[in-house]
DNA sequence: CTGTTAGCGCTTTCAC
DNA sequence: GTGAAAGCGCTAACAG
């Protein structure tokens, strides 16, 4: 029909109420209105074909009913359960959820998606495994927009996050292989050098090779980004005798990687080298051999982060959570060579 | 400092100049101020920490600078392909790219997403394989907002949509596998039954098999929903001496469903069984044997659908984008056993 | 080049 | 319960 834009004044006039009325009516600011009075002017919505502008109401009301994930284009692939999760908790909130990507560490592109949810003052910014650049972090802070990390550790108790305690992944991860018999493990595609995360996890590997009494040497540890290719090269660099019986892996596709390259290499998984991945998604289902997984919970970072995001206060929840050893068939018990 | 917000007045009054002149420099309206003005403007907005409210801008301009992405919770896993190419052409044509997933086949999902970027009165919508309910798609249509879907398959010619010619898809993928000397070919996890983009393949295959002067047993063809399940519930059903020598599958994780489920069965791929996919993402390559895909070109296709929503016109462009195989480990000559 | 003046469509006191 | 009125922060004529 017209141009543009059915209004709540033209609902007004039709229904013969005020603006304010129908506002109120629209709004459902219960006990504000009469039945008959609701009943027509929702009716005339319908029929006016009426849609709200959400732009209005959010200039006076100064608040969004959105929730913005800002999601770092990511060499893995648990970002859709994270987002699961979100989704889940915040459709019942009445929030609506919507998603930026901001490439890979690329600042630039960080700033636009952060500009564009501050800009629109969303409810609450979850950061999905996003590396934020110190400028941008100093922009995302600068507001009163409240905002989480997720899947991703920091040092000290001021940052909010939350995600699986990476000391603990590497910890027990690695304690499983251990139990397993494998006592030359290796640690491959964790960006030990970069991130707190993989600092961390390195270091739980370190603490239960340490409670084993075992040293782990230079070798056996290959830093990388987590990808695919990472794994690959990981495992080029332990060669066709590698000095590792197990490998555990950053990720599902570095485990993947690592499991492909050792087959290049000539070695069968798992009778020749055990690997162990973190993250166990369903990734992990659908290679061969099924990758044996420390296994976290993404699908809850996501709830626990808009849980987060809804609490009036700061209650310092939970900022883990768990994680679990799931056994398939990529690791079996270390058997020396005869 | 304040509670909240910075706004125009406040630089106005601290620049000593008026809300439109600040208005005017800071949305760069090039030739509406003089360069010291610019500058002290500019000067005071970043002293003042000033930050732009989107939805005063958006009130007055009726027009938003957000492109929505409605992506289906597919079971396969494109989008982030197709994503790409609409981030890279959005960027510098100064769109914001918002991304809603809408549940898979949910329809009060896909109108909340709808709804939400409908009352932002979005400068366009791109629907990432979704399969829209009818009342959904007439909210849709009842607004003036330019849309599109990507990754999917219409009758007719009234529907905006950019996919590979499904046609096509399903009649060279075959074609491909005739040439090397397959003549049982079977057809898995492909929505024959519902959707025209399964049909179109379903057809295409035909086709060609047609012209080889084969007409398919009703057991070669197993339709599915492109999942994994899809794809090992096809392999179980072609059985451990299956009648094909060869299956086309409806995607790539329906693909490794058929391998995984044709190697519990006992067989071999490709010695025993050929296997060939229909997307041609990662996962063909990190798949063991990996496999052969008919490719299609996802990132085009979100590059074509940002093009379209930004041309003023619709010059009925190029509805399609290119296909083609690509030949991996999956797919062997067919030999008649000895 | 810059200021003045009206609103965009909606919500929200404040009266009645 | 309902209406009148006053903006939310910004842009876009229209004058100058």
């Amino acid at each position: 029909m017209t141009m543009m834009g059915v209004t709540i004044k033209d609902i007004a006039k039709q229904a013969g109420v005020s603006p304010a009325t129908v506002s109120r009516v629209l709004a459902n600011k219960a006990g504000f209105f009469g039945a008959q009075t609701a009943q027509k002017v929702r009716q005339t919505a319908k029929e006016l074909g009426y849609r709200k502008n959400t732009a209005a109401t959010e200039l006076v009301t100064q608040r969004s009913h959105d929730l913005a994930v800002i999601v770092n284009t990511t060499k893995t692939n648990f970002a859709t359960q994270i987002i699961e999760g979100i989704q889940a908790t915040a459709f019942p909130a009445d929030l609506n959820v919507i998603i930026l990507y901001a490439g890979d560490g690329d600042a630039e592109r960080q700033r636009r998606a952060l500009e564009t949810v501050i800009e629109r003052s969303v409810r609450g910014i979850l950061l999905l495994s996003v590396d934020l650049a110190p400028e941008n972090l100093a922009l995302l802070q600068s507001t009163e927009i409240p905002y989480c990390f997720l899947s991703i550790s920091f040092e000290g108790p001021k940052m909010p996050f939350i995600t699986s305690d990476d000391w603990q992944v590497g910890y027990q991860a690695t304690k499983y292989l251990l139990e397993r018999g494998h006592r030359r493990i290796g640690l491959a595609a964790v960006d030990t050098q970069v991130s707190i995360t993989g600092q961390l996890r390195e270091a739980g590997y370190r603490q239960a090779l340490a409670e084993a009494g075992i040293t782990p040497r230079p070798t056996w540890i290959h830093p990388g980004d987590y990808s695919y290719p990472a794994g690959q090269a990981a495992m080029q660099a332990y060669g066709a005798h590698p000095d590792v019986t197990a490998v555990l892996a950053g990720s599902d596709l570095a485990g993947i990687g690592v499991m492909n390259q050792a087959r290049m290499l000539g070695l069968m998984v798992p009778v020749d080298l055990s690997v162990m991945s973190i993250d166990g998604t369903d990734l992990c289902d659908i290679v061969q051999p099924q990758l044996t997984s420390l296994t976290q919970s993404f699908y809850d970072m996501g709830v626990a982060g808009v849980n987060r995001m809804l609490a009036t206060e700061t209650p310092q929840q939970q900022r883990f959570t768990p994680i679990q050893v799931v056994a398939r068939d990529s690791v079996v018990d270390f058997v020396a060579r005869t």
